[in-house]
DNA sequence: GCAGAACCTGACCGATCGGACAGCTAAGGT
DNA sequence: ACCTTAGCTGTCCGATCGGTCAGGTTCTGC
């Protein structure tokens, strides 16, 4: 990709077009939906042509996987220590912690996600990050599968994902400072995921 | 409208087309999207010709109002109640269950309101929701408007909206029965909604 | 019987969609 | 000098988009 690239501290104001594409899809797969969004907008947005985006990523769906992939591969990293929340505080704190930071490093691709997850069923990358969120699911109503529970992580992770981009427009004017936003936000989450112990607010 | 339809009790296996129409209208923008969902797509479901849809709908916009009013009009009845919210126990019980019926009842509309609020903006039947949910928060937030407290409202209303319907599939095969959800989500909210006084689980 | 409203349709419109393709330019390796 | 490759573009394509319109059918009030 970037082996070729010599002028890395060259004059290049243009942080490599496809890194540009990229994010400039994501965000508008998140505030306009992907079906909401056309190649043509996002090629206008980076100041390139329809044809340009479609040289560097083969499709739309492509375009799409390339904005999700690596937030699902961090999703996939921190995964496993869900196993902990059933085990010491201490493993718990941290995992929800870890995922909270998840949440606001990738607040744009967890959005898309959550609010489009269903409709684009079918598109790899998608299922890829349904079966990703199920397995997490999963192991966070082992044991105890209670319905108040599966509300309990419902409403937490949408919640939380909500929270973070979609609703507080409606709260403030606009966007709060993710470090405002952490601590309130791991305590929430902190208490909605362990109901036996309730964290001190 | 109906005045001259004297076959209410005679044989009309047809719902009137109207309101069988907004129903698949309702139920295609929560679940593909306004933007993702044709007017043909709906005139197929239905059984007619997009013509048709376009006969009883002015344009697709006036299909999305259409689908969305009654809700928007059920939210502004139990919207004075909020005040409650600060005063006796009763009152706030009282408006929380009231609020929680509502998203019950409304699944469809309210989903997808949330998840399409903000990227809809300028439809006239969207703004008009998205100034309820605003004066909603405000009322929330009078007096204690902390981030904890933004926070709190943002993951209690986008938590419980997306557990309803949008997330479950996650937790399980299919959605949970509203008698099921409607007590584990009261007692959610009301411990989000509620700091000083978590609710009992 | 007849006028007219209500209902439904196919044909058609310009615009836009995602995508295929050929060709242009600049840079690098030989 | 030459060729290859990467990057980018304009043009074109069939399909589909939301929407208009003329006409057909059925039912109701007079």
């Amino acid at each position: 990709m970037t082996l070729s690239h010599p002028d890395s501290s060259a004059r290049a104001p243009r942080p490599s077009a496809s890194v540009e594409l990229r994010s400039i899809a994501i965000e508008q797969f998140a505030s306009a939906g992907f079906a909401g969004t056309s190649l043509q907008q996002i090629a206008d947005l980076a100041g390139y042509s329809k044809s340009s985006v479609l040289y560097h990523f083969a499709s739309k769906e492509a375009l799409l996987e390339a904005a999700l992939g690596p937030a699902l591969d961090r999703l996939e990293q921190i995964l496993p220590g869900v196993g902990g929340l059933s085990s010491s505080p201490q493993a718990r704190a941290r995992f929800i912690e870890d995922f909270i930071d998840f949440l606001l490093e990738y607040r744009l691709e967890v959005h898309t996600f959550i609010n489009q997850g269903q409709s684009l069923r079918g598109i790899p990358v998608i299922d890829r990050g349904n079966a990703i969120i199920g397995a997490l699911a999963a192991s966070l109503t082992t044991g105890f599968s209670s319905t108040q529970q599966k509300i309990r992580f419902g409403v937490a992770l949408g919640g939380a994902a909500y929270a973070l981009v979609g609703g507080m427009n409606f709260a403030g004017d606009d966007l709060l400072p993710p470090e405002e936003v952490r601590p309130a936000l791991i305590a929430t989450v902190s208490e909605l995921l362990a109901p036996a112990a309730p964290t001190d607010v």
